[in-house]
DNA sequence: GAGGTATTTGTCACCAGGTGCCACTATTCG
DNA sequence: CGAATAGTGGCACCTGGTGACAAATACCTC
């Protein structure tokens, strides 16, 4: 909470910051790899203790996370920010969309970070416990417009949905760099918001670049 | 493969199997709690040694999940029985509640076993990583019926949801015990298959049981 | 400038999960 | 009996993670 510097000087200086051993940590990993890093070749690196560094991180795996939650700040605001006019799925195409916006030049951190998060399998189970959060905010959302508690089935199956959904997008974008990770997100949500109509013989889903 | 038990028979006998140690460990995990179980105890109450626990087991998070790949051979037959007359999405919904159907003296069991891995953090985070193969169950027919790969959006994102919508309800289940599961979980599906027209001015939705 | 206070850092010890290695044991087969 | 086979136990070791405590470095007050 503190806009300037200056607020809180008084103690022993911080020899990093979480940002910093981020890069560094990061750099790791993507030249040596998740596993073959340890904690003390990113301290190392950094210039810093191994009990240091879990100061800063409370694990390994949270160090790929970076800022999330920080970021997750953007998608709650994003919610708050649809008017009532705004149909319930529109909101929640937009407002992921919205979060997953990237400019040109964040999309290659972005890829290998991803890349990381989802490939790495110790990464890909420890992601469960820091999405909990981005569905919490899509099932309030949801239970805002239905009217249900946001712990009840409707905002529930549906937050879970929206996440499955935009895991799996990703996970495609990843592994085809055919189409720009926007094209494929809204391809994606498409596909989920239309989950009751799959059946191929009704027709429609030829339109919905399955592939 | 061996239906008998004298395939082969040379070398030292086990001194254990994995149904033993799985019921010493979940006997463990629910007094004592999971994190305060240490694999040391595990082996000690069985009569074995730490090492010998990690043989029959390659860790802690799986002894909880005992015999899932076995239960998943089910799933997938469930699928492949499913006559070409039926619909997608009811073949889903049938097959996903029959692979959830357990007789009334299992219930007591799941419960806990659900319990232990949808709220416990290290397990909660090491599920991902054994539903992976359920998905594949799901996303193969899917893909199977529409036409579409297997690693396409259309059924990754279907297949994905569907999991989403089973743990969702199983947590729902867990959390309040109202309904058997059967109920929570078809009400789930129901949710999950109508994704797309989720306004509540549109209606139908006091009908889903949402609470 | 001296001393107190606040804050971060580093070191150390320790625990738990997990693995590789090797000797040992118990069984069957010849 | 001895050889082959398969499971076990013990040991050393690595890695992630935590608690405790002393040392370092800043500011503030007198």
């Amino acid at each position: 909470m503190s806009s300037g510097r200056s607020v809180r000087a008084v103690g022993r200086p911080p020899v990093t910051s979480r940002t910093e051993l981020e890069h560094v940590a990061l750099t790791l990993f993507f030249t040596t790899g998740f596993e073959a890093t340890t904690v003390k070749d990113i301290a190392r690196t950094a210039g810093v203790s191994r009990r240091t560094f879990f100061r800063y991180y409370a694990s390994k795996n949270d160090v790929a996370w970076g800022e999330f939650d920080e970021h997750l700040a953007r998608f709650q605001a994003e919610f708050d920010a649809v008017p009532p006019s705004v149909s319930m799925a529109t909101a929640l195409r937009e407002c992921i969309l919205a979060f997953n916006d990237f400019t040109d030049d964040e999309v290659p951190w972005l890829r290998q970070r991803m890349a990381l998060l989802l490939r790495v399998p110790a990464l890909q189970a420890h992601s469960v416990l820091r999405y909990v959060a981005w569905c919490d905010i899509v099932a309030k959302f949801v239970a805002r417009r239905t009217g249900f508690g946001a712990g009840t089935l409707v905002p529930q199956v549906i937050a879970r949905g929206a996440l499955a959904t935009a895991v799996a997008a990703y996970e495609r974008w990843l592994e085809h760099d055919e189409a720009p990770l926007r094209e494929v997100l809204d391809a994606a949500l498409s596909i989920w918001l239309r989950t009751g109509s799959i059946s191929p013989a009704q027709g429609g889903w030829s339109s919905a670049r399955g592939g």
